[in-house]
DNA sequence: AGTGGCCCCTGGCGGC
DNA sequence: TGCCGCCAGGGGCCAC
């Protein structure tokens, strides 16, 4: 499931492929519900003929920069994709949307049809709602603790709040709770300092960590992660993610899983306690 | 402010 | 072999 990693693995797969600075010279709709907010024929018409200028990331969203003034966000949810491929090279059933350059065709492919585009002249209007980037060097490990003790929420449902921290999905919510000994369920006002603390180095760590290895690919479905084809590495260091019912790799304790905020949620009751828990 | 439910959508999987 | 029903899951929206 594209998270912050898996979203900043496309981008500089993307940034290699060698698009930038080329023209769209046609676009095929295969799906009209991967277009937000307007119909695919307008939306054709918008982006044709547009240079491509840049490609960035923001949280979730994959944010491509085109001439006049011409913003195209995409956000993959649960099985978005994009391939780079010769205009006659094999299609595959999964490809929604097709923006064809003179070097080659951007595929965006979407088993679950969850993923979505959107063409804006203003894409701050998106994404300022989102908090912060977990690398932002203005997010200290005091402003996050100070963020934390202003909400009542469960930690998790915290982490997976995209306007309180952009990036984090399920997968790496799981991790980095692990990685910091927190519980999940803990009340994000609940948190010391000193766990706060922890908790920023371990989203930090993990999300770095899943980066230098391609993000990760669950499974051999045909929804699952790939960036140009290749999976990602990352799901062979998963430490609680998929290890339900196994010992602890730290303390054998079996990994349990619980439900937060409607997602299914792995922990190790013995290094996550629900209380405070100092000696980490 | 917080929680919970529903929806979107499809492949995968367990059960029979 | 094959059909059926259920599940996962990001995020938007709504009710309480």
């Amino acid at each position: 499931m594209p998270e912050l990693p898996e979203v900043e693995t496309t981008v500089r797969n993307l940034a290699r492929s060698g698009l930038i600075g080329s023209i769209v010279t046609e676009i095929e709709v295969l799906w009209d519900g991967s277009i937000q907010g307007e119909r695919a024929e307008h939306f054709r018409s918008r982006l044709l003929g547009r240079r491509l200028r840049a490609i960035s990331r923001r949280g979730k969203y994959l944010w491509f920069q085109f001439s006049g003034m011409q913003h195209l966000l995409v956000h993959l949810r649960m099985s978005g994709s994009f391939r780079v491929r010769g205009w006659s090279e094999q299609s595959d059933p999964y490809e929604r949307v097709l923006l064809h350059f003179d070097k080659g065709v951007l595929a965006f492919r979407d088993v679950r049809k969850f993923g979505r585009i959107l063409l804006t002249t203003n894409p701050e209007e998106v994404l300022r709602r989102l908090g912060r980037e977990p690398f932002d060097w203005e997010l200290t490990p005091e402003l996050f603790h100070a963020l934390l003790s202003k909400r009542g929420k469960m930690v998790k449902a915290l982490l997976l709040d995209q306007t309180f921290l952009a990036g984090l999905g399920n997968i790496y919510t799981d991790e980095t709770l692990y990685r910091a000994g927190i519980h999940p369920k803990r009340p994000g006002n609940s948190l010391l300092p000193e766990e706060a603390y922890r908790l920023l180095d371990a989203i930090r760590f993990v999300l770095s960590a899943a980066i230098e290895n391609g993000g990760t690919s669950l499974g051999e479905g045909k929804g699952n992660f790939r960036s140009h084809d290749r999976p990602g590495g990352y799901q062979n260091y998963l430490q609680v993610v998929q290890h339900s019912g196994e010992p602890c790799p730290r303390c054998n304790t079996l990994i349990e899983r619980t439900t937060v905020s409607q997602r299914s949620t792995c922990y190790c009751p013995q290094c996550q306690p629900f209380t405070h828990n100092p000696q980490h």
